[in-house]
DNA sequence: TATGAATGAGTTTTCATTCAT
DNA sequence: GATGAATGAAAACTCATTCAT
């Protein structure tokens, strides 16, 4: 039987099975950046892999489960390079520092375009919208626990809902995300940053001790 | 002579095309509205309007033709909306009241959707990415326009970046639907208003003349 | 919209609308009778009719519906020429001559393999299963309505359950065709019924009145 | 060596490999019974017995034979089954009896749905139809050889074209089963049971010394 | 003996678009 | 101004089968 229902295998074939799975899945992340959701068949990630379109069904159920487990790969590997990155922040201004570097890293390798593809695709594939929003999940939680601990000593923990500011900032990146993607024009959102590390510098001064504790 | 190539007519038929294009361009935004883009077919639309697909074909010269006509129309109609709602306001926490009204207006009316829609359309059809962007456009203008009136008697004016806010604040308009689109929830995007909302009304004290008491 | 759900045409429209559909249909038919229910696919259908797949799905709403629609066709057309020829009859034995020359014309044009077949398809669509059993029904009820004015004379009409009868005589039809097609060999069938009509005329002497009044 | 083309092979070997083949075998007879023959897939089958696709093809030249196989093993299974059920019959009704509870026997174990299945597929695929109709042919001879045995003491045995009468019962049985089938309804064929054996009943009583009154 | 990987040809269906009327 | 008929290209997915291990 195909790989699709997992079933007990012998050990050390499961190798095999998760290198082929990834190849797959590797083209399949390329074409939802270079061609977006709608682009992303079966044909055109069959054509950009070197495989028959064939092979994608055998080893996933459909390609909404093959485009949601390309989502979890880049997702996955992306949330260990924030959470690398971020930790070493301390301030505010650190952190829209950390957030300006990243984004660009971001954008050059795509692996936003990934995820905004996803969120654009569960507007045209219903079912697609609950396991996605699964997955957006945890990066408002990730971005929620970095605020908190960044703010943690300064005035403005008490005055700010922290949950609600996570889910904006989310919102922002994917935004910002989508207009850049659509406009073919990163440079505003390069704007917005240099904007952003402006004020936090501003600002950040006397909002409370944590900024120059360190 | 199909109207697709705009031609000098006898007078009096232009009403009549321009009725039935209008007819046609409802249509479209209602498919829009209810099966999103990937949704927006031919044959949707028209199945929609109650006419043949053939008409589409007479008075667009395509599809993407028709819903970029479709999203000038929801456009231009909600700007004037905009204009005259921000008007009247004269804080920063008026804005965000506004903003929060009209918000749950678009909501409901599915405004946004359709706006939202075609920036994720844009990203299937790469034809459609520079006709969206300027339609995006007159939106980052007339936020930047409503900031500035806004901020001018303040103190915020000459520290805040306007252009870069203007963008910030669509994007986060943008990312905000999506969100609420694909999580099928808008309980979030409130709690975002309603945080705004609480905000301004503590900065908003302090941040210069204009803001009154009252 | 396409024509498959119905809406107010202008009179006269129907009449071209129906012929082609009625192409499709014919196509249908032969694909069936040709290649079988697992063969009559919508490329084999079109590639027999000469018109593109597509058109198929313009005209009706899936390739089962075609099929049924093509089921109804040879259904009717046959039915008639069963009621005009059984008319007629009026023993037994003329009976058995009538459903031999039928049976021989049906073999011949094919009709009653589309009948099998589709229900050989039913087997394999399980939603088609409802929809063939209900054109089945009126060729019970034609061949109880049948039987019971042939033997309304005799003396057989008080022990006979007629309407189980008529469902065996139906089950045997079909026994037969399929029998007859998978051998592909109908010599067995015409032993068959030349035996019938032997039976019938040695039994019918002493059956009742009825044999001997014409 | 695939077993495929049978050589010969260390002793107590073959025993294993027709354990093997037997596995596959169940799984396709199970295969044929849920999903009949459409449904009966390689794939389908594989999953049913728990084994991999590749092993059918190990075992068996194609899927049609492995199919064949299935329809022998039941076959024989079947006729075991019948030949010891009507040995004991000695009337006619007997005969009808018996025929009536193994009827009930096979619908529910499924076993003339395998036949009926595989009639069925030969219109699918036409190189199974000499295959199959090899292996109905032994059904009719048994038929055959049961009727004259019981009616050899009775009057009709001279009038009766027995064989003639055979093919007509294997085909009304066939016709049964698939009506049966595709209504999901199975009233109807017990009906006609109850109906022949009250037939049975009256005409026995004068058709020969056979007839016991006991 | 058994299996996972891989594939070409096939399936149904949808889409934007054209054309004759 | 409007429409029904028609189509080529593409979508997702299934199938029987082969091959290397």
């Amino acid at each position: 039987m195909a790989p699709v229902s997992r079933r007990k295998r012998p050990p050390g074939r499961e190798a095999v099975t998760e290198r082929a799975r990834s190849r797959i899945i590797d083209a399949a992340i390329e074409a939802l950046k270079r061609e977006g959701f709608a682009g992303a068949s079966a044909r055109a990630i069959a054509g950009i892999g070197g495989f028959s379109q064939s092979l994608i069904f055998y080893h996933f159920a459909s390609v909404s489960d093959l485009l949601l487990a390309a989502l979890d790969r880049t997702s996955a590997l992306r949330m260990e390079r924030y959470r690398q990155a971020v930790e070493r922040a301390t301030t505010l201004s650190d952190l829209v520092q950390v957030a300006r570097d990243i984004y660009r890293e971001d954008l050059d390798s795509g692996h936003i375009t990934v995820l905004a593809e996803m969120i654009v695709g569960s507007s045209a594939d219903k079912q697609l919208g609950p396991k996605v929003t699964e997955r957006i999940e945890p990066w408002i939680q990730f971005t929620e626990e970095t605020i908190t601990r960044i703010l943690s000593a300064s005035l403005l923990q008490a005055m700010v809902p922290v949950r609600d500011v996570a889910f904006a900032i989310v919102s922002l990146y994917l935004g910002i995300e989508l207009l850049a993607h659509v406009s073919g024009d990163s440079s505003r959102a390069d704007g917005l940053f240099a904007a952003a590390s402006a004020l936090t510098g501003v600002f950040g001064q006397f909002l409370g001790p944590a900024e120059r504790t360190t």
